[in-house]
DNA sequence: ATCCACTTTCAATAATTACTGAAAGTTTAG
DNA sequence: CTAAACTTTCAGTAATTATTGAAAGTGGAT
């Protein structure tokens, strides 16, 4: 089989990948560009490093920079670095169950426990009226479901 | 207690409870607007009009008609009349697992089923070297996890 | 047919969010 | 110390997404 064939699926099966988990940040809640990034780091046997990044992805430094950053601070990417190189080089947790845990555990923190949050001050709320009746209970019943929400992914992402 | 009490009480509790669920919107994957009409619904016992919903939201008459469309489109508000009155009303469905089922299998189809499909395709791509079989490798372990996910997103839901 | 009471659409605009790139900051080697 | 190699920041800009409001559409009543 002539090389070029080969090339050329392997290019598009990258394009096709990238793209996709892409497109599935939203579904994480992460932005293109981040989901992006990890997909690269993701199917990359070698770390790379920021330069890497910013040319597979045809990304500035300053964006390739800050999503590898937020990337480290959801603790799917690592740092390393490669002997006798002072350059810093990333690479993507690659366990699927791991990287979908800690996704749900940021997420937790940043949404989920803030609504919790608020709804606890709810619970100060005495109705004295038909209306006031109503928003108790149906804040009452989502406090609950977050509740049970809140348990159901602690349990998931427990180590 | 002297009524202003109560009534602010109420108020303040009342607009918390749309920020918050409003906020939340991002965890669901909706837009803001369109999660703090549902919670607007959601603790009104009485239908409301889309005069009501630009009233009480501050939003203008497109907006308010476009996130109700959608909503309805989500299956999580319906569509009511009131006698002796030519304008539609609406009312959210209630029942928080209800609306949990409906987001869930409403992103499943619009973001989970359109990932499996693209990942599907990689199953033609035939690494030829390293680089590819690492490829192969993480896409592969990916379009399991998602099957994985969908199956229990699948279970979860079902009626 | 025409008016009225509503609903829907959509081009224009506003608000938000993401990205760039150059300048400032940091660290290491010599 | 200074220079070089690299990283971080951030004001400006671009891209995307949400919102407005007026005009067009719909359908029932007279």
């Amino acid at each position: 089989m002539p090389e070029y064939l080969w090339t050329v699926k392997f290019e598009e099966a990258k394009a096709l990948f990238i793209e996709s988990w892409g497109q599935l940040g939203s579904y994480w809640g992460i932005n293109r560009t981040m989901a992006q990034i990890q997909a690269l780091l993701l199917m990359s046997d070698e770390p790379l490093c920021t330069d890497d990044v910013m040319a597979a992805l045809n990304i500035s430094r300053g964006n390739a920079n800050m999503n590898i950053r937020e990337l480290i601070a959801w603790g799917i990417v690592y740092k390393t670095f490669v002997p006798g190189d002072r350059k810093e080089y990333f690479k993507s947790e690659k366990e699927p169950w791991e990287i979908a845990k800690r996704v749900a555990r940021e997420r937790k923190k940043r949404e989920l426990e803030p609504l919790l949050h608020s709804l606890q001050g709810l619970k100060s709320f005495k109705p004295t009226d038909k209306k006031g009746r109503e928003l108790k209970k149906v804040s009452t019943s989502i406090h609950k479901m977050a509740k049970q929400a809140d348990g159901m992914i602690e349990d998931l992402i427990k180590d």
